[in-house]
DNA sequence: ATCTGTGAAGCACTTCACAGCG
DNA sequence: CGCTGTGAAGTGCTTCACAGAT
């Protein structure tokens, strides 16, 4: 487990590294102890030299001859993603998507915590939601100093999405997500990803 | 407006048509009639060499010295992706995810259209969402055959995705948007895109 | 003068192939 | 003997740089 970690590590190796993590804790929960390169890139039909050269930025996890001890291999990689810790995140913008974000069950298990809500729209703010109360997205300077987040999620319209990234940055938030459909200038040193699922439905009726 | 598309083109340069034909149905919208490629990508953030040379896999659309018309380089994009027709899609998993996505407002103005409803759990078949009727997922094959559909949304437990996408694939689906956190072995001829936010957030946290 | 279209150069990521080690 | 770790080769995508068109 090397604190230095010295090169410049490709973007594309720390996309997969969380791919990494699911099949091993699916393995380190089963008996096997012990697993290849070969099964890993099977299960995930990546090439198992792509594995065996994308573990080797972050150091040696694995025996040759022999393979890599899964639950060794998966603390290694919770460490290096920060994974063992837990991530607080605000959400802004509480419409029929916010909702269904706040209501999505895969966060919490993953340690992915939302503990403020905010929306632009008068008409939401102050409605209790869960736990939380929608908070004036106008305050949000506010609000999150007091209650700092690491991670903003972003589900306002795309006219509102970049003035609600440079507030979020402003608040010292560096990594994003962003629901809306709205090209995005990322603030310097802040990380910003988007999902959206008509873009990839476009993409994939031309190959259709 | 080429019928003769010769060259393999690279998956990158699709995946970013979409964005093209967002940035263009804004500008056309208003009274701007020509734009540059320096103009596309200051807004996109994509250098205009890159916007030039996408373009030129499928034809000669703009004017030297000028730039492109808007409105007419919209629609070429428009019919090479195909967004120029209604696409009919089916969602297996009617959960608390899938029926966020039921709820979707972006699909219907962008021409895709939820047709049918699925799902695995007894309790949920014959319930009435919106318009649709859920129906039993066992009988996939029997309702596609009915009423067919171009692309399938999985919204199942991790588990079921491997069949229920191979059960998409029996059926002549070739186009899929997976919202589960699984590894999938597209089925040959099959086209699975998947979005899953944790793995967006997991590999964030190694750049905070 | 300006901006497109495109070979060629540059850069980044992937896969090969094999030395090294258990 | 089997599998890792890794330079080197291969592949594919991006950017440069300039001829060509208006």
């Amino acid at each position: 487990m090397e604190e230095h970690i010295t090169a410049r590590i490709p973007a594309r190796v720390i996309d997969r590294l969380p791919l990494y993590v699911r099949v091993l804790s699916q393995i380190s929960g089963s008996e096997r102890q012990v697993v290849t390169s070969s099964e890993l890139g099977d299960r995930l039909v990546i090439h198992p030299a792509q594995i065996r050269k994308d573990l080797s930025y972050f150091g040696h996890f694995g025996r040759q001859g022999h393979g890599y001890d899964a639950r060794e291999l998966l603390q290694a990689l919770v460490w290096v993603l920060g994974l063992d810790r837990q991530w607080r995140m605000a959400l802004v913008g509480v419409g029929q998507l916010g909702r269904a974000i706040l209501g999505y069950q895969g966060f919490v298990p993953e340690g992915f915590w939302i503990v403020e809500a905010f929306d632009l729209v008068a008409r939401r703010v102050g409605r209790r939601i869960g736990e939380l109360t929608v908070k004036d997205a106008r305050r949000l300077e506010e609000a999150l100093s007091q209650n700092p987040v690491d991670v903003g999620i972003v589900a306002v319209p795309a006219q509102e999405t970049p003035g609600v990234i440079a507030q979020l940055a402003t608040c010292g938030v560096e990594a994003v997500l962003n629901y809306s459909p709205a090209a995005i200038h990322a603030p310097p040193g802040a990380h910003v990803r988007s999902m959206d699922p008509v873009l990839v439905l476009q993409s994939m009726t031309f190959l259709t």
